[in-house]
DNA sequence: ACGCACGCTAAGCGCCCGCTCACCTTGGGC
DNA sequence: GCCCAAGGTGAGCGGGCGCTTAGCGTGCGT
């Protein structure tokens, strides 16, 4: 439960992809902005004068405020299902699988908390079509972490009455770390990345 | 871990204390306005209008919109605050309260989710002084949970390392319950309740 | 050397927001 | 029967919202 080999941490910021640099600058300009006040409560003058331009300058690279919402969540989510696809598909027991999967998990919401806000909490924010691609990415997110779990019981690692209701509670105690971590706080993502994948293996009555 | 005597899936309306009658209908109309769009997403002619009233009626009952908000996570926290305290403080094991505790506590997340959800994610939207007054009040949640692992660490019933990361811990998976919780879904409140309370020994070390 | 595509700005349009105000009903006390 | 407080309405205010448009500067291909 303690080794912490994974990126997510990974202080790097995910947008590189994101281009040309003004597109990317408004993107983490709205971010941030969405993640401190709420999407509703983000003004598109905010968002451009964060990144240095004008109110204008917005709508060259994003249609509308919604689509800068959109893809925010389309890579954040993009990343968190990396995360988790990596931690489940590496080889080693279940346990060892689940600690890993929660650790990385959890320390990319707490170390990137402002991104996992925008993306955990602003979900409704989007138009219909929108959401239901975001909707189908947490469908995976969560048969990741079911598998691992599935898995543990099979082999009998695990000692758990009910898999969905277990991976829903799993997922939901890493994502609600997006809602009261604190980087000024007392603990470290590392640190609360341990103490949960240690809660966690406890729910699922690993030997 | 199965004993559910406890009120909070107690279906009565908390809001009988809010008087008079138009009030009251006004209040239960922004909870529910709130729930489904946000404090800043919604209008003061769409709570109005939900309870079938002009837009200047508000004004004659708070002061402004964000009175609304403030009285409603006012009441939410004192009564999530009175069903902590009466499991607390009830006879019997640690074990058994910290059960009740959270069982009740998540059964009134999962039952009255859209008062729970006003409660929990707008917060940021109350100006300071108010924003202070609530979080006082998160502290005295905080502190009957802390109360309870204490407790069940002193007898030598629990065994937990690390008090305070897993009092968080275990309000933080109660109160993402009023994030995910769907009255449509497969699980009753009361099914909720219990998974998440055996869930919660297991994370505390029961014997 | 020059044109023009591209990135950006200043100005502003139409709309709807939170909130106010002048006025209208209604029901109980005398 | 009359009055007035309490509770309601319709109209509308000042302002800020998301977004558009006309035009400007600059760098690159030729």
């Amino acid at each position: 439960m303690s080794t912490a080999e994974e990126t997510s941490g990974g202080e790097m910021e995910p947008w590189d992809e994101v281009t040309p640099d003004a597109a990317r600058r408004l993107l983490v300009a709205a971010v941030e902005a969405f993640a401190e006040r709420g999407y509703h409560a983000t003004t598109t003058r905010d968002i451009a004068s964060r990144a240095g331009m004008s109110p204008a300058a917005l709508y060259i690279h994003y249609k509308t405020k919604e689509e800068l919402l959109h893809r925010i969540s389309r890579i954040g989510h993009d990343k968190a299902l990396d995360i988790l696809r990596t931690a489940a598909r590496r080889e080693g027991s279940p346990a060892e699988r689940l600690a890993d999967a929660v650790g990385s998990f959890v320390r990319w919401h707490a170390g990137r908390r402002t991104t996992a806000r925008v993306v955990q909490y602003e979900l409704d924010a989007l138009g219909p079509d929108a959401r239901a691609e975001i909707l189908g990415l947490r469908r995976q997110v969560d048969a990741e972490v079911r598998g691992i779990i599935q898995d543990g019981v099979a082999s009998g690692e695990f000692d758990v009455l009910d898999v969905h209701g277990t991976t829903l509670a799993v997922l939901s105690l890493c994502i609600d770390v997006a809602r009261w971590f604190n980087i000024d706080g007392p603990r470290t993502p590392d640190e609360v990345g341990a103490l949960y994948a240690d809660l966690v293996l406890r729910m699922v009555g690993a030997k």
